[in-house]
DNA sequence: CAAGCGACTTGACCGAGATCAAAATCCAGG
DNA sequence: CCTGGATTTTGATCTCGGTCAAGTCGCTTG
């Protein structure tokens, strides 16, 4: 098997059941993998710089990007942390106009980049990846709505309660114990604040019953990080409504 | 002329050009017309609740609606400010699950709605209808992500100077005096900040010769507001590259 | 195993913006 | 023209989170 088949493969393997591919047809998806490019970049590495003009989708195969957004005296607010399987910058070539974000390596990242005419091409061809991409984008968006919310509506407490809260789920919650999939500085700068105020908000998020040490987060019971729902997050709960949660009657 | 002709040729008027109808033949746009509901609402009317159920997208034709985020304690930030022509929730009705904000009326306002199911069929039937909404989407996220950065990069006297130069540039642009659309009380819950940090960020302002009185912006020179200016925004100044501005060569 | 570096934590201090309170201004309606 | 309520402005004070600096932990590397 060369060295070649054997990338491909593993893309098929990252990207075929993930938005905005997972509806197209076997046939569809290879044509996809044919027309994008895979590259390695070390961490670090600035795929767009805020201001350049859009021209590719970027989807992570191993390791992690982020998007950011930076001021002129190097203050910068993480928009997005992706692991593998997911991508970025769709929403942008739809935007019309430059780049308002940068991208960058978190680590050495492995990634599948698709032109941006192909994109909008596949759009254009493909009603249901349209509606795929509009789902997509929509997501995005209320990532971003999120992320508002977050920063002017809520405490750092509250900030870093919600988004374990979020990231337990992700995980499963089926443990109550799991690993925060980013460094703390990223994740600081993610919910709008210092890392030192990231700390010391870690610090008092104990008297709740959760106790986080290096990556591990530790939960006394099931139901610790229920003081964090909000009616987006209440909606993905598998304990939604279960009546031993203390705040799902609210 | 019945008083219903008479609305829907108002209608007719405020959207037949604007987005995500332009590119739709008349034909489809007397559809589009003869599947909403015309509507007026008191002020304070509240169209949608953060948590609701998404059901119809909403135009403005007369009056000013915006859209927002609330916390428990009753703090709120002003997403969009909209004006007649300008629509909402189309984005949310594609986010799946409940609507993340709230639509509000500001004074009385007359509406044109959609159905929900209504939009999402013209997505599937009208491909160049799905790349407009996908345009417009991207178009409230890049609003979203412009908020973001308002909020957690830049200080409330950049704020104000960024938003009076948006403001200046959809007004034409073309004078030394316009007005402000909306209250300074919408304006500063739209910029993350309560009224009194917004008045006193107006008075901090005018050492950069830009004079608020009441609803009225008057600017010494054409140039004043260059100072607030950023990537996105210099990609839609009139004055761009112009050789008299002192930021276009950053 | 030691050294060295990066990431995180902790402490002390400070300042921008929120809050609270009061005065001023604006405007619609009688 | 006057009046009453809403909006905005101004002033005084307070507080949360940022900043700066030092210390700790943990991991890689020689």
């Amino acid at each position: 098997m060369t060295e070649s088949t054997n990338t491909l493969s593993a893309v098929w393997q990252k990207l075929r059941k993930v938005q905005p591919f997972a509806d197209l047809s076997d046939d569809q998806f290879q044509n996809v993998l044919a027309g994008g490019t895979i590259r390695t970049c070390p961490d670090g590495h600035i795929l767009v710089h805020q201001g350049d003009a859009p021209s590719h989708m970027f989807f992570v195969l191993e390791g992690q990007l982020r998007t950011l957004l930076t001021n002129e005296d190097g203050r910068e607010v993480t928009l997005r942390l992706l692991d593998p399987g997911v991508g970025c910058m769709g929403t942008v070539l739809f935007m019309g106009g430059l780049s308002p974000m940068t991208v960058e390596t978190v680590g050495e990242v492995r990634i599948f980049q698709l032109a941006g005419h192909f994109v909008k091409n596949l759009v254009l061809e493909h009603p249901p990846f349209a509606t795929s991409m509009l789902g997509m984008i929509a997501a995005n968006y209320r990532g971003a709505i999120q992320q508002i919310d977050t920063v002017t509506l809520r405490t750092p407490l509250q900030r870093i309660g919600h988004y374990l809260l979020v990231e337990h789920i992700l995980s499963g919650s089926d443990n109550l114990m799991f690993e925060l999939r980013f460094k703390k500085s990223l994740i600081a700068s993610h919910l709008g604040m210092t890392p030192e105020t990231l700390s010391r908000a870690l610090r008092k998020i104990r008297r709740y019953g959760i106790t986080i040490d290096g990556q591990t987060v530790r939960l006394k019971d099931a139901f610790v990080l229920c003081h964090f729902c909000d009616l987006n997050t209440k909606e993905s709960c598998p304990f939604r409504d279960n009546p031993d949660c203390p705040f799902c009657d609210i």
